[in-house]
DNA sequence: TTTATCACCGTTAGCGCTAACGGAAATATA
DNA sequence: TATATTTCCGTTAGCGCTAACGGTGATAAA
């Protein structure tokens, strides 16, 4: 039996009309106890499945949230898709999601393809657009939220970090702990916002004790654990006196902790090691790593919320911006 | 300005039909290229959105593939819908994702829901489904292709790998290693299909040599590298002659190498090593793990393929099976 | 009794688009 | 010239559902 019924074949079946129909299998009101019963019976012995597109072009809603990442394997946003189905799960929304690659072109076609199916809300990561992209989420009326980031202009609501605090502190929890000839460990800045800020307020924590980075490598596309290994391996074997290494990511950090046990190097007496996000890979290190933990679950459920409660009837339109508070978490590796 | 804006709108602007705006925007034939730049340019000054909604109902074409997994965090699907990506990104197809959180009842609940929307096709991981997921799967005439698992019933079409000759061939590449006592660490089998099947599949192979399990171990819930380290010490601990472990997963078995690292045990001499996925993260380790690559990114692709084909026009609706083969990955571990 | 209220159900209209057809004008063919 | 063909555009109808309103009969209130 192919699912080319209508729910006129469900009315008709249970002899009412398509409204009465309609009305008992949405659980509306307006529909006796006892032909509800009789509708949804008839709908679930012919196996009706309910047409979401028709439904929502007369009701003028849609139950979808689009959430714009870059990556599914970054190890990143998973933790934040999970927040964002723990806030939508309970709800009739749900997420769909779409990936940029990194790509702010991308980006742009991505946004533009999911407000044509008319979301309940936009969830995007990142405060860097294209200016194709800007000016599509200026014009419309959904409910943009842009996540993970705080250091930057902000189109409507805004649930993040600041990268560049992160950075900060890191810079000053190494340098408490007498920390001075220290490297940069991360990806090529230019394709990632987030680790520039990072990076830019590590140098300038570095700079209130007067101290500058002594080496910085910058490696092309994404992380792992190899590269970190690989990196670390080379950035010691050009700089003699390398006490520490910041990583832009657990990923890196984790590589650059496995040099470190492949290489017989004592952690952190010779060489310190800091990462950020908090990932759990980390978890069974030797070391406790010292990192900043990017509050992901956290990011993903408060976006979310705030898209429920913007389609909450009556709900306002006023724009928020939440900056969650990080800090440094204490650790063993540097 | 709101995207409130019609086709109509755009076409009244442009000082032609709805029909011709459609067209034109659509980049449908039986306009002129005049009149059709006309229309973009009118539409791209008002900002004007298409409502794919409308589209999609009237048209009857809905341009989304129903992805349903168990979750983003098991750093096993990221690939998978990587490969789902780089087969639909050239195509209009694009793919949404739903969890299930490793419950049947929500899967149904889920797939349910997609079809609601009525997708090009539906990707679904698992060959295991509730009775009411079945039924909807049969009624239903979009193709649904079953992934990751080719051990079992098939409802339309399937593209995975075999789990049990994955874990028989992994016991035979250990015992051809000389390893004797062996045991098993991994999930609640019960929760986890695969990893019961890759279990099943392993004891029937050490019993082709006459080898019985001396011990297994099985964690609840979501694996991690903490969970594998724990594990690995307490099944050592209670097992003098250990000489092997069969992690359900290369997180696991991450865990376990982390283990012998912190306490001193080399490996494979002391104790072996061997997991399944083929997972980057342990691409930093100091020994290269022996595990089975489950062709992940492969298994994606493929199936998203199946699906393009099937929506081609005049395309066959012939089931398919694809079983990919995968091989034990030689490395320094077992 | 008369009127108000309520519970329940149906009818009408339309959401914003596109398929299918029809027709006029321009061009090609005989 | 008359006829066929092509190019381009518009009209009509409808995708499958729901909002809004209207109406009936039963019950409650006056």
């Amino acid at each position: 039996m192919s699912s080319n019924l209508t729910l006129k074949d469900v009315a008709l079946a249970a002899g009412v009309s398509e409204m009465t129909a309609s009305r008992a299998l949405r659980n509306a009101s307006d529909v006796s106890n006892t032909t509800r019963q009789k509708v949804m019976d008839t709908a679930a012995a012919l196996g009706y499945v309910p047409n979401r597109i028709a439904g929502s072009l007369a009701s003028k809603k849609v139950n979808l949230v689009g959430v714009v990442i870059p990556s599914v394997k970054s190890y990143v946003f998973s933790e934040v898709l999970d927040g964002i189905s723990a806030s939508l799960n309970p709800s009739k929304l749900r997420p769909v999601f779409g990936l940029t690659d990194y790509s702010l072109d991308t980006e742009a076609d991505v946004i533009g393809e999911m407000l044509e199916w008319r979301p309940s809300g936009l969830i995007v990561a990142g405060l860097e657009h294209s200016e194709k992209a800007k000016k599509i989420l200026q014009n419309t009326n959904t409910p943009i939220i842009e996540i993970m980031d705080t250091d930057g202009d902000i189109i409507d609501s805004c649930v993040g970090i600041s990268h560049y605090t992160a950075g900060y502190e890191m810079a000053l929890a190494i340098i408490k702990k007498g920390h001075r000839n220290i490297g940069f460990l991360g990806t090529k800045m230019s394709l990632d916002f987030r680790a520039s800020k990072r990076f830019n307020g590590f140098v300038d924590g570095l700079n209130t004790q007067g101290i500058k980075l002594i080496d910085q490598e910058n490696y092309t596309s994404g992380s792992t654990v190899e590269k970190g290994k690989n990196s670390t391996k080379e950035m010691l074997s050009r700089n003699q006196g390398l006490e520490c290494i910041y990583c832009s990511t657990d990923v890196i950090a984790m590589g650059a902790v496995m040099h470190c046990i492949s290489a017989g190097i004592s952690i952190p007496n010779e060489l310190a090691i800091a990462g950020f996000n908090n990932l759990s890979m980390t978890s069974g290190l030797p070391i406790k790593l010292v990192t900043t933990d990017s509050l992901r679950f956290d990011i993903g459920k408060k976006a979310a919320d705030l898209i429920l409660n913007r389609n909450l009837p009556g709900a306002s339109e006023a724009k928020n911006v939440i900056e969650l508070k990080t800090k440094v978490n204490i650790g063993t590796s540097i």
